[in-house]
DNA sequence: AATTCCATCGACTACGCAGTCAATTTATCT
DNA sequence: AGATAAATTGACTGCGTAGTCGATGGAATT
């Protein structure tokens, strides 16, 4: 194996051979992807695949650890403005990165419902380092978004941070789900969805009983 | 392949094959399960489960089905009681029908998440069919559990269902998923849950702000 | 120019596994 | 009891695919 001989490669067909690998990864299971199909698809030869990678998992292990690269953010999060403000800011963020890099969030999506017991332990190590630093970040926003709000009770900061915390996740989902196969209705339908957020959040804001 | 003579075998031969499917499809991947893996398990042929179901993936649908059924509640929901009496009694329902059930369950949410193309239509057609009559129950729930309050703005009744409907089922997914390997802990610790729970209910209910 | 080195190729091997089938046992019928 | 049908067995087949390895050719080294 000599990870070196690939890493040396023109920068275009090494972006070839892994994004060809995070496409099919993303549409479909490690086990229904095979390695055949991935070197027709690149036009190279099964020999150097394996010579680049040694074997399938460690090929597939590459390409998700560049494609959870590629979906965690570098760019500072703005943290003006009030509670919607920042808590929207960093939601189109999250989403225009999702679009960016379509193939790379469907792939991690894959991976994380994937169980092909093959690729458990070295997949399982890549997604927590990942989980934790997203985790983080998303605390950081929802800390500052809820710091804008006037408490009726500060001891339960943490929990509405919390609460926040697994709401946001759920609408998000759902709603990147829902638009799995039609990306391009995601933005335009992004302002209703919005606007269905924050009639939800303003529930949990402000109420909705006498 | 004749069905029939495996539905006219003794009861309990029915069910050892049966439940050592449910065991085996829900710790492993559809591909990672093996039929001979099974047949050793259950003591029989491989010949025989060929000639019962005709194939590894009618075999798994067969599973499948037998599982959600057992899920899907039968019983009449108690629907008296306050806002939080009424959830909480739906919400012990349904942990007491997965605690029962557990590999069913576990069994399904493998099925969930698993993608390989194999077992794909099949497998949506259950999916689908039992996932509505869930929702449908479900809401009849939340329209109970709403109905005792009273609302700000009765406008917002069926928008409050829904955010109720993603909040209570996000924070069900994230405890079931996380006292997977140890079940016997979720009831022990299901009275703090519940406590956990209806503080984030209550902020939706009453809200977080002055 | 000769030699060494190494990337690259693709036919080939080994293996796991879904599905088959001729042989055997067990149940049913006359 | 003998004959017929049905249930059951497990060795075997065929296929898909991960991984191998000797052959090839091109670049660097002497």
């Amino acid at each position: 194996m000599s990870l070196e001989t690939f890493e040396n490669l023109p920068a275009h067909k090494k972006e070839l051979i892994l994004s060809i690998g995070i496409k099919e990864f993303s549409l479909k299971s490690y086990k229904d992807v095979s390695t055949d199909g991935i070197t027709k698809k690149c036009q190279i030869s099964k020999g150097i695949l394996f010579h680049y990678f040694g074997s399938k998992k460690q090929y597939y292990l590459y390409c998700l650890e560049k494609a959870m690269e590629r979906l965690v953010s570098k760019t500072e999060n703005v943290m003006k403005g009030d509670f919607y403000e920042i808590l929207f800011s960093s939601m189109n963020r999250k989403i225009a990165i999702c679009m960016q890099y379509k193939d790379e969030m469907h792939m991690v999506n894959m991976a994380s419902r994937d169980a092909a017991v093959e690729i458990a332990d070295g997949k399982a190590e890549i997604m927590q380092r990942y989980r934790n630093s997203i985790q983080l970040e998303s605390d950081e926003i929802l800390k500052m978004a809820v710091a804008t709000l006037e408490f009726k009770d500060e001891s339960k900061i943490q929990a509405a941070i919390t609460g926040l915390h697994i709401y946001t996740n759920a609408v998000l989902n759902k709603y990147l789900l829902q638009y799995q196969q039609t990306p391009e209705q995601f933005l335009e339908h992004s302002e209703k969805i919005k606007e269905e957020m924050k009639e939800y959040l303003d529930m949990m804001l402000y109420g909705i009983c006498k």
